[in-house]
Formats: structure tokens, C-alpha cells, sequence
DNA sequence: AATGAAAAAAACGGACC
DNA sequence: GGTCCGTTTTTTTCATT
């Protein structure tokens, strides 16, 4: 673990919830000059510690699509198989997180499709495309009350 | 739902990917000037297609927090008490996503801890402050394979 | 109504101390 | 880390379709 200070922190928390805020409004929260709050952004970024930015869309503005929760059981670990399934998924545009898990199921994915349908042709094709992958189970959200990706920072 | 034409759409599928592209860098894919791009970002924000901008970071940097995956039962589905889950899961940092389901759960929610003592001390406080979620039980996540927000637009 | 181009304003990114 | 200053980016304005 990269070691991080309290302004580290302060920035981290700052930018998970916004990352359009300008490295003056930033100081704003933060002690420190603007400068100073771009420059440990740049390094955060370089270090890793911040992946990237991206935008949230809402959900509804692009097609009311269904968010499905797939629990996913294989017959083998072999590595060589987990490294296949997860190029699948990552390739997968509507798998938007996959977990690899203890209890019944192996795997928890959490899918967006436009409908049920689209939903069972992505799962057909994924259980042709990883033989291992023995059996699955599905949940429908009905609705998505929370949808981020935030870790807290403790200060 | 609002309408997007061809140009909306490929904007919203690169800022979902890279929200710190600049309108010059977005124009090189998309076939308008600098210009046009960021007015039409910038309506994209203001209906509310484009919720926010957030920085993603790495869960490994930031104190190697454990996701859990918790499927909750509740006793009645009482919109009051829908409400009072709902504040409760949105005022809760560690809970990144949360979603109503059909199925033998009631809830899935996407939780990260920094180790199994504090997740069940979170779902200790969730089971106090709302009485009618019967029961839970839990995945815990040894590896996350991918983890996005992406929705995908189609061209 | 929305585009592209050009202007002004704001924010960024080094170099310096 | 803070200040200064040139460069980039965004924002506003304007003429055009």
C-alpha cells in the first residue's frame, strides 16, 4: 500500500464524489494551494491510486435497462479457465462487476441488459464460451436503490 | 427518456470510459469540432443523462478492502420502511450498490469492509435500525474480477 | 436550432524559490 | 509546499447553414 497522508485522503474521498471540481475549488476542502493539489493528483494518478475518471450516466436516460445479478458455479479452478473467464467478462460490456466468491456460487456478476431476452442470449453465450461454467442462477433487480463505486478513505 | 442522436450516443459510450478526455481528444472520434462537443456535454449534464463525474480508485491502494456481497430478507415491504432501507443504505459509505431483487433474497447489496470484524459490525447497525430485515447472508469476495458502472449505449 | 471558428476567461502544468 | 507565468482547455461570442 502506497502511503498515503491526510491530504491524500482528503483529495481521495473529494474526488470519488466529484471529479470535475477544480483543483482551486479542491482547496476550498483541502488546505493547501491549487498547485499543490494538482501536483498530488498528477502522482495519485501515475501511482494508481487513481485508475480514471469516468462518467455516470443515469440509468433511465439510455434505455431503462435491467440490472441482473448472475451467481455463476464452475466445475474446475484451473487457472488457465479463470484467466479465460475473466477475459470474457471483461470484454463484456454489459458485465459491469464480477466477484469471485466463498458460499454456493462461485461467481457473482452483476449485469445491465435492455431486457430478459438479451439478458439469457449473454448467458447462452457465456456458457458456451467457458465449458467449465456448470450452472447459474439468476436475480432480477426490480430496482437499484445505490449504484457506485466508492471506497471510503478513512481520514 | 430524453433522445440522443448517433453523436450523444459514442460521446456517452467515450466519457463513460474516460471522463477526462478533452473535447479537442473527443473530437478525433467523434466527427464534430471541439466546439460542438462540449456543448453537447454539457446538456448532457444539465438533463441529467450525465449524473457526475467520479475518480475510480484502486481498492489494493487505498487499505486492501474486502467486498461482501449480502442478500437480504425482509418481514414486509412496506414503502415506509422501503424508504427508511433506502436512507440507511444511501448515508452508509461502505455500501457501494444496492438493488431490489426478485428471487429468494429481497436485497443484494455490494458492501466493502476493510475485514469481516467491520462488516459485521455494519450489518449488526442495519439489522438494528431496521427491524423488519428478517435475516442475511453472505459472499465474500476473494477476488474482483472487474468492477465498472459502464452502461452500454448502442451506436 | 445547431454548427464551426475565433475571442476571452479559467484552469492546468512546470520552473522557480 | 507556495508563487509565478506560459500553455492548454474551457467558455463565451459571433457569423453561417
Amino acid at each position: 500500500m502506497t502511503d498515503l497522508d491526510r491530504f491524500d485522503r482528503q483529495l481521495l474521498n473529494l474526488v470519488q464524489q466529484d471529479a470535475a471540481l477544480t483543483a482551486e475549488q479542491l482547496a476550498e476542502h483541502v488546505s493547501l494551494s491549487a498547485s499543490a493539489i494538482q501536483r498530488r493528483l498528477k502522482r495519485l494518478r501515475e501511482q494508481g491510486v487513481i485508475q480514471r475518471q469516468i462518467a455516470v450516466l443515469d440509468a433511465a436516460a439510455v434505455g431503462q435497462p435491467t440490472t441482473f445479478i448472475a451467481n455463476l458455479q464452475v466445475e474446475s479452478e484451473r487457472p488457465e479457465l479463470m484467466a479465460r473467464l475473466r477475459a470474457w467478462l471483461d470484454a463484456e460490456a454489459a458485465v459491469q462487476q464480477a466477484f469471485y466468491v466463498t458460499g454456493e456460487a462461485d461467481f457473482v456478476l452483476v449485469v445491465t441488459s435492455w431486457d430478459a431476452v438479451s439478458y439469457e442470449a449473454l448467458m447462452a453465450r457465456l456458457l458456451a464460451d467457458n465449458p467449465h461454467v456448470r450452472r447459474y442462477t439468476t436475480q432480477v433487480a426490480m430496482g437499484v436503490l445505490k449504484r457506485g463505486l466508492v471506497l471510503p478513505v478513512p481520514q
